[in-house]
DNA sequence: GTGGTCTAGACCACA
DNA sequence: GTGGTCTAGACCACG
């Protein structure tokens, strides 16, 4: 399975499994529609509690980023990942305001900040043929 | 003081207080070698624990982005926060990715999510000269 | 058929089943005594399993919603549904109870409430002679 | 305290506690800020598992009719509950429809569910007062 | 088989 | 003290 866990980390682990689904669904590894791992499946994988996974699919779910089908199990939301909106910026902006201003204390440039989104973004766009 | 917390918010309130103070010393509200209130009087002005107030303190301390003497209490370090580097940039990635993530399948184009970066940029660098 | 199902709904497919049937009956469009699909013919119809319609027929037939003949297969009970009874309006309420409590939270005022209510019994008793 | 559970019911207990709050807030028992027992307390005085009281704060927390407060614990949404808008109407009226169906084939006149509506609306409007 | 519910008990972060 | 996370295991509803 594509989830890679830091047990260690300080980011529980429920939500390293949402991150890594999203950014899945981002490379375009998870297409709309596709079948995602029972919770008990990819439990047993990645070797944690089924409640764990369950709780990163629930939340997912609740963000429109997944459905819970009552035949097909669960699944990428067919129609993607919910739009952007007013208030998804907003949460952005929220988000991002300590992390630049943490590095600009650390006196990172502006076009540095730049690059390393444009990094993450080109992963994104060009999947992973190009890594 | 210029704190403003969100007690019903998840982040802890460290952690807030933490972001707010990078944020001051990023807009050059708060200057190097400025002196910061007292973990008591911190406490008391925004009505929280002083363990609180001391967890940030401390843990700003440890990032070196301040100085805790004995005598003349809590400044901002003189030299300013500590520089970008290799390991600072992979902590950023790794923050960003996720953020960027979830923008990209929202389908948030990456030039709009370049001008809110520009957007937080800008209110660091015109900061307190505007105010 | 004119029976519509949302497989990702919290509600269980037999329940949907339910709903559409007595929705049918409501508006005239299921008439006493009218027969309905076999319950292979239903499952086949709208790609389930056999033992969910089954168990939708045979709570509507507890009921007395439906009766089932070993010969002539389902169909809507001659008589019509069991009428209304201190015991039916006593799970009524039940029912409302906290439907009605979150749309009075929410400020929904009783006209706008009511409204709705007319609304749906519009569409019932108005139902199949427009069509 | 002021919940009532079945707990022979097919409704789950952290629903029923989700609707005995919404119902405490629609009577007036409970006031916007008002804070809420603990889910170790409350999960004490009921009975049950106390991660079984979490589920049904969260969920009310995730409908803005709950605020997880850093200081205050859990608290009534000081600005109560969310306001009604077309979302609330879509979803209400597919909730109302099979149980309208439901009456109507009972040949339950428009006016006695009105009644029974009206009822419940005084319940709320009233508080415990009337009663 | 699936997910949903509930219980039980542990440990931790936070204030 | 609070809520948050994670584990473990049970039973049930559903399809």
């Amino acid at each position: 399975m594509f989830i890679q866990l830091k047990f260690d980390s300080e980011v529980p682990i429920y939500e390293q499994i949402k991150q890594q689904i999203k950014i899945g669904m981002a490379k375009g590894t998870l297409q709309p529609g596709e079948r995602l791992p029972s919770v008990r499946q990819l439990a047993k994988d990645i070797g944690i509690n089924l409640h764990t996974v369950n709780k990163a699919y629930q939340q997912l779910r609740d963000e429109n980023f997944l459905l819970i089908h009552r035949q097909r199990g669960v699944v990428i939301h067919p129609d993607g990942a919910p739009k952007t909106d007013e208030i998804h910026k907003e949460t952005l902006k929220a988000e991002l305001a300590p992390i630049i201003a943490d590095a600009f204390c650390r006196e990172m440039s502006e076009n540095d900040f730049l690059s390393v989104c444009y990094e993450i973004f080109k992963e994104m766009k060009g999947g992973s043929s190009d890594g």
